[in-house]
DNA sequence: CTATTTCAAGATCGATCGGTCCATATATTT
DNA sequence: AAATATATGGACCGATCGATCTTGAAATAG
């Protein structure tokens, strides 16, 4: 039998502010503004911490930076996982997932991009912790739909000779591209109608 | 009648370097390293240059990046040219095409990424003079993939229900997007075997 | 020759970078 | 009350940023 763990409480002052929220104000800045390009200061204002509490609580600009990569990737899976529920259509699940990506892609959403394509491109190759998640999350990304694809396939859903790892593999490249294109097009009715080609090309 | 003007030599010493070459090493700088993360001395030691002499021929870093994208971009639709001549075959073009970025996008190549994609990414939203060259590329790119998915359809070697413009669309994310992973994951057979399955739904 | 222009090399500039440190106030424990 | 821990705000650090300027040699013209 373990007895309980005496619940030393931390003798000073607490800390004041939610953690997590400041992660995620800081993952709004290094969206908006890319890694390099932003500074110290940018933080401080979004966080709203001073310099000694941001650094005590992160470390530095780099941890601080994973931090908010982590977040950014957590939402997205999690995003794709409601959307792509194994309980409801496999067909209309893509659908909700494109649709998403269409939304995310339109007007000043567009222009902000996405965190993680900007990061992919501005650190990809130059910083094994970023090099890792960026990997898992294309591998994750495509092992999701790959797995709704093959259920609409079992569903007799696909057109002939479509086969899900390799559709799947299309759905990331493509959606990933609209993020780029989206920086400088971000027209919603025309990216809903590309999307619908795609998905047509797929669905019987 | 015009009387041919009197060609005045100019005085001094004359320029000893390439400017266009000066360009070129440039570029492969910021290719290499992103806008932001290249720092003068990167540029110095690339172009050979002093700091007075790449001040006087090329004003700051920013106009130099400016001059080294159009070279890009002039690179890059100039390529597209040969790869989608019209005189060949539409469909071996589209090949060709589809074929030059699985080379790009393999082993070392692929980690390198692109510059267009990178400062699509980086700067896009923040530099009207970066907006309208990527903006202009992107258009350039997708008119020459739906000539040739016309020309094509026009040979009735396109699957039923292909739009050439919305082929085309999609055909651009698709290989921007290829880009973005092939930074992580720049596999050459699996590159391939994605180009050439998407490229089965479009053609008859 | 002199005048002119460009070259490389580097000193120098102010601004800003990421990061550390300190003084002081505050909030919680024992 | 005493001890402990965290908060803020700002001073401070060395390094680096992009950019300017100086110096003296080299290469061309008249």
């Amino acid at each position: 039998m373990r007895r309980p763990a005496p619940v030393q409480l931390p003798r000073g002052r607490p800390r004041s502010f939610d953690t997590e929220a400041a992660v995620e104000r800081a993952m709004n800045v290094f969206w908006s503004r890319g890694y390099h390009a932003t500074a110290l200061p940018d933080l401080l204002r979004a966080t709203k911490l001073s310099r000694g509490s941001l650094y005590a609580a992160f470390g530095d600009k780099h941890s601080l930076f994973l931090r908010a990569l982590d977040r950014y990737i957590a939402i997205a899976l999690t995003r794709m996982d409601t959307e792509l529920d194994h309980r409801s259509e496999p067909v209309d699940g893509l659908r909700a997932y494109l649709a998403g990506y269409v939304e995310r892609n339109s007007g000043a959403n567009g222009r902000r991009g996405c965190l993680l394509v900007a990061t992919a491109m501005e650190l990809a190759g130059r910083d094994v912790e970023v090099d890792r998640r960026i990997g898992n999350f294309f591998k994750a990304m495509e092992a999701r739909v790959a797995e709704a694809f093959s259920r609409a396939k079992a569903a007799g859903q696909l057109a002939d000779g479509v086969e899900p790892s390799s559709a799947a593999r299309i759905l990331v490249c493509f959606v990933e591209g609209l993020r780029v294109v989206g920086k400088t097009a971000p027209t919603r009715i025309i990216s809903q109608a590309t999307v619908d080609a795609l998905l047509d090309r797929f669905i019987r």
